[in-house]
DNA sequence: ATGATTATTGACAGCGCTGTCAATGCCGGT
DNA sequence: ACCGGCATTGACAGCGCTGTCAATAATCAT
């Protein structure tokens, strides 16, 4: 059995020389098809597996990519880091994270510090991070490559993300024609992009339906449960209480939902309640919580993609004229997202 | 300003062989006090960090270790991963993360094609992979070094996890004293150990308290949210119901609640639900969920702790006689755990 | 058919480091 | 002074892979 296949035995195998091998393995151009045939049938029958080290010491690459994150939800990170590693796998590369305190005075420096020991290909800036203005310039500076998931960021460098006004818009339509007319709603931090962008699409859906916009039916929040708690009950004290709340994410959603079970509210007769991201828990709270449905794994998969095809973009890219390199364009790619109608809304 | 010190740098900076600056960095012995000094000073001047890369591919070390899981949750993988991060940070290691398809047939051959691409120093099990017997002989012949958290496995091999059967039986007990006497019970997958544990710990408290074991208030679950809803509807369709229901996870007592309401049932007066694993849903229900609690961050830096310890170990160890090398001692550690008592079961 | 291109392939030299082993320097004992 | 023995050091050969560049085969224009 003997546990090492080596890109030598995967050459002898399939009667090529190594670089042979390498090319197939690195997608590189040049190669027949009848050949590349023949070296990934050798390579699947070894169940070859490149060694990081060895392309990593040769090539001057890292084959790492990089996950910064600060403290997203542990349901959004898993999604992410599965799109993520799924698409590196097939890559062969490797993921490296990097969990940093948001409110590190000198959060910067750390991350740039952390570049320089890890030395990663890229790096996947995952919310707030991306909202960063300064750590994006320190970045964009550093002149590694980085792409935002699940933000539009800044609107530099790149990223992969829903429509956020959109998906907003929708659900509260959605509320709207089921007639509720008082719409309360729950918003994130503010330092948080799509915070404002949910809000807009809520303002949005209020001001097509012609409902006026009352200010004491906004509630602000951190996207934390206890936040969604002491917001409902700011929201649910007032005499003229809303009909409906929509929460900028589940977490806080499940928190109004708490409030309104402890002052003796049926959801959804009493209060219709609605919350963003389609995290595990909006299907185990009772009645199941109406949310919007990101694909975030697929966003990790597709962001991871366009990653890499910029990493190995730059190989083929200053190879052309000696001119100053353009600067890369700020592409974002936007996914579709799904209102995942529950009981919580259900009136 | 150029990026890049090597070895080779520091070496000519010092005056020595760049094997004398390895040794230094490394920490080997049989260097003098004062060629060390001189060596430490250039590092340190130049900035010098060794490539992982030409490290692992020259040492056969990676500085990395792995983490291999399953389907595990999302929140019990986030809050592991922050606790083994913690340690490897602090420890300059890095951490590569291997999701496994349980159900593969080739399993113990993907995950030893996995360690030896990835070159890991070591390895951390998650559940129910500790429990998965060929995967831990596969591991043991390899001689790579692991341990399992949250599960003491099939006992071969170090691990660190909580005592189970303790915990479910005091989760149990403090229903009986609650006044139940009918309690039904979801059990886990029987292919997890601590499905296993828990169960004996639910029986252990039972004939503690007199109480007869009745099999028809037995179900079996997956520790899914779906099993969870399959199990609490057997359960609670006979004319003669329990009054408690202890759900060997939290996901299943969320599907038990869920069943419990379509039902009409109020929890806990109608009937009490536990959980176990304190995942952030158990606060977010109504009424909040008491379960079981597990260090899981604390396991998980922990382990960490004893794997590398156990990893530089190896280096010093071959050094002594020349005799059979003694098979590892199996320690596992256990840590405490904590009941979660909330309004799920305070009738 | 012939030379000019272009596509395909392999030989070879490292990448930065560590393991091995031999070389050197230094100690005490006689 | 001479020798064994140990502490200290360096020369050298890779680790498994990729980049470079030259060699060969295939294709095209004339």
């Amino acid at each position: 059995m003997t546990s090492a296949a080596t890109i030598n035995d995967v050459a002898t195998m399939a009667g090529v020389s190594i670089k042979t091998v390498s090319r197939v393995v690195n997608r590189e151009p040049n190669v027949s098809e009848k050949t590349r045939e023949r070296v990934a049938q050798a390579i699947a029958q070894l169940r070859y597996k490149p060694s990081l080290a060895a392309r990593g010491l040769a090539g001057g690459r890292s084959f790492l990519i990089g996950l910064l994150y600060g403290n997203a939800s542990d349901s959004f990170l898993g999604e992410l880091q599965r799109g993520i590693l799924r698409t590196c796998r097939e890559r062969h590369y490797g993921l490296a994270l990097f969990p940093v305190a948001q409110q590190a005075p000198d959060l910067e420096a750390d991350v740039l510090e952390w570049i320089r020991s890890t030395q990663p290909d890229g790096i996947i800036l995952s919310p707030p991070l991306s909202d960063n203005e300064a750590l994006v310039d320190a970045l964009l500076k550093s002149g590694i490559k980085f792409i935002s998931v699940s933000s539009a960021g800044t609107g530099r460098g790149p990223s992969v993300h829903i429509d956020e006004a959109a998906a907003a818009q929708q659900m509260t339509r959605h509320l709207i024609e089921a007639g509720h007319r008082r719409l309360g709603f729950v918003k994130g931090p503010a330092d948080h992009v799509c915070s404002c962008l949910r809000f807009e699409g809520f303002c949005a859906a209020l001001s097509a339906a012609d409902i006026p916009f009352d200010d004491s039916l906004i509630a602000c929040g951190d996207f934390h449960f206890d936040s969604g708690v002491e917001a409902a009950e700011q929201l649910l004290s007032g005499l003229n209480r809303p009909t409906a709340i929509f929460a900028s994410n589940d977490d806080m959603a499940s928190g109004v939902m708490h409030v309104a079970y402890q002052k003796g509210l049926t959801i959804p007769s009493d209060l219709a309640v609605a919350g963003f991201d389609d995290t595990p828990v909006s299907r185990q709270l009772w009645p199941g919580l109406s949310t919007v449905r990101q694909p975030i794994q697929s966003i990790g998969q597709t962001a991871t993609e366009r990653l890499l095809a910029d990493i190995s973009g730059v190989k083929n890219e200053n190879s052309g004229n000696g001119a100053e390199p353009k600067y890369r364009r700020a592409e974002s790619e936007i996914l579709p997202f799904e209102l995942m109608l529950r009981a919580s809304t259900k009136g």
